[in-house]
DNA sequence: GGGCCTAATCTGTGATCACAAAGGACTGTA
DNA sequence: TACAGTCCTTTGTGATCACAGATTAGGCCC
């Protein structure tokens, strides 16, 4: 019961120098709660409560409050009037919203790595894409995701627009608890390797508009996927809690014993 | 020496539901160092410090932090490694990217409207338009600000897209402290009335694609206008105080006395 | 047995206290 | 006069305390 409780410590790139590294504790509690986010070990619309975040942490209630006031204002919690906090229900429109604003934004990244990225930056991209492709085979959800997330953050590093860098981060993170719902159906699709091929090939022609297609496609795909998912009333059913693709029973673990401490 | 010390009180829309209107100190902290931010009466560069604010707004320690953790986060505010927090300094190439960022939201922003916004709402932005040109004739840069602020955000929250809407006012908080340059030689320009007018047009057309064109143009002018302000290094000259236009000596007795008082 | 009222508990908010580290001033030396 | 070392002050961070409002559970009345 530490500070990475909920955590496996990869902390954001966000502010403060690229070798600062804050150490604060206000800041360890976000990346964790981050890190639970983003892995989907909280259930949407789960309700926390500061004190219990505090207490499985191992530290007072001031850098949690300051965490979450954080999070909340970046919408990857939302607290309600009645003095609850608790993890965002997506709808449909709210899944379609976001995905325009990310095809917009990582669009436009794309574009501009595409005419920023030298020859070394592509190679270290095409590494990360083939080990997308032979990790898969062993079916682990949560290496998967953080696969991804490298690949699109390597490529969004290269246009080197640090304010772009952090939004699209903040929209990761409110679209994060929702992407496990992309397993195991949508990502065992060809679209996936096709199309990483395809940005890499348009970064060594310095292509802007092809990057920026490609990547567009991919969220579009990805998202729209997602939108489909909810009911008629708009909202979309509980990601499932990380693990490794078909492990069911175990992979529920973590998030029920977090329900039953609390 | 109030809550208000640096505020007019319009609190921005972030999140808490429509009808909610925070009342927390925390969120006066905020929404006051936001309007001191965007009226131009911090000078960027400047230092501050938490029991500074915390003394001149009258409150404790507590809520400046978290108010200013949350304009840090936002990149409203820098802090330093040195244990400062300091206005940021704006660079040529944070204003392009900022410009660039701006173009793809906000134009996606008034795309929405333009495919979303009925007679209505559309004779109500005409209304703002029209006190923009009516107010400019008095010359007082605030109202000109707060005018022109209501033109945009009027438009955007046609789309009815909470997320973007939130993201978007995000980037007017870092551009904020610099749009006093536009004063007064750029505004004197025509490109705005004609502007506003071709949008206006553009919704009643119901002309997604016009309507980002015109919002696109828009900031790209104001905000390479601004990027053409910068010296050899890079760096942007200090805003003007915000204040009526041409009386410059009382212009800067607020930031002065602000400097003062420090 | 079900609905409503009340009291005990829980929860977020703000203030205050304690502390370590950074900044700045002051002094002594070369 | 320039510079380095030391002491004191300032400043952000985290913990703890106090409190008001919300929640909830229990009991009472019909």
């Amino acid at each position: 019961m530490g500070i990475n409780e909920f955590c496996d410590h990869k902390p954001s790139v966000l502010g403060y120098g690229a070798a600062m590294s804050d150490t604060s504790l206000r800041t360890q509690v976000y990346d964790s709660l981050r890190q639970a986010l983003t892995t989907g070990r909280f259930v949407p619309g789960q309700k926390l409560t500061f004190r219990f975040i505090a207490g499985a942490l191992g530290v007072s209630l001031t850098p949690v409050r300051e965490a979450l006031g954080r999070l909340v204002a970046e919408g990857a919690f939302e607290m309600q009037p009645n003095r609850s906090v608790r993890v965002p229900v997506m709808t449909r429109a709210r899944i379609m919203e976001l995905r325009d604003i990310r095809m917009a934004l990582e669009g436009l990244a794309a574009a501009k790595a595409a005419l920023a990225a030298d020859r070394r930056q592509v190679a270290e991209l095409r590494r990360i894409a083939l080990a997308i492709v032979a990790a898969r085979r062993q079916a682990d959800r949560v290496a998967d995701r953080r696969n991804i997330r490298e690949f699109h953050f390597t490529l969004y590093g290269m246009a080197d627009q640090p304010t772009l860098l952090r939004v699209i981060e903040g929209l990761w993170l409110q679209t994060g608890p929702y992407m496990n719902l992309l397993y195991p159906d949508f990502v065992s699709r060809p679209h996936g390797p096709q199309g990483r091929a395809n940005i890499i090939r348009a970064l060594q022609a310095r292509d802007a508009a092809a990057a920026r297609r490609e990547i567009e496609n991919d969220i579009d795909r990805a998202l729209s996927y997602v939108a489909d998912l909810a009911d008629d009333d708009g909202n979309i059913a509980l990601a499932e809690p990380t693990a490794a693709v078909g492990r069911r029973r175990g992979a529920a673990t973590a998030v029920q014993h977090f329900n039953y401490a609390q």
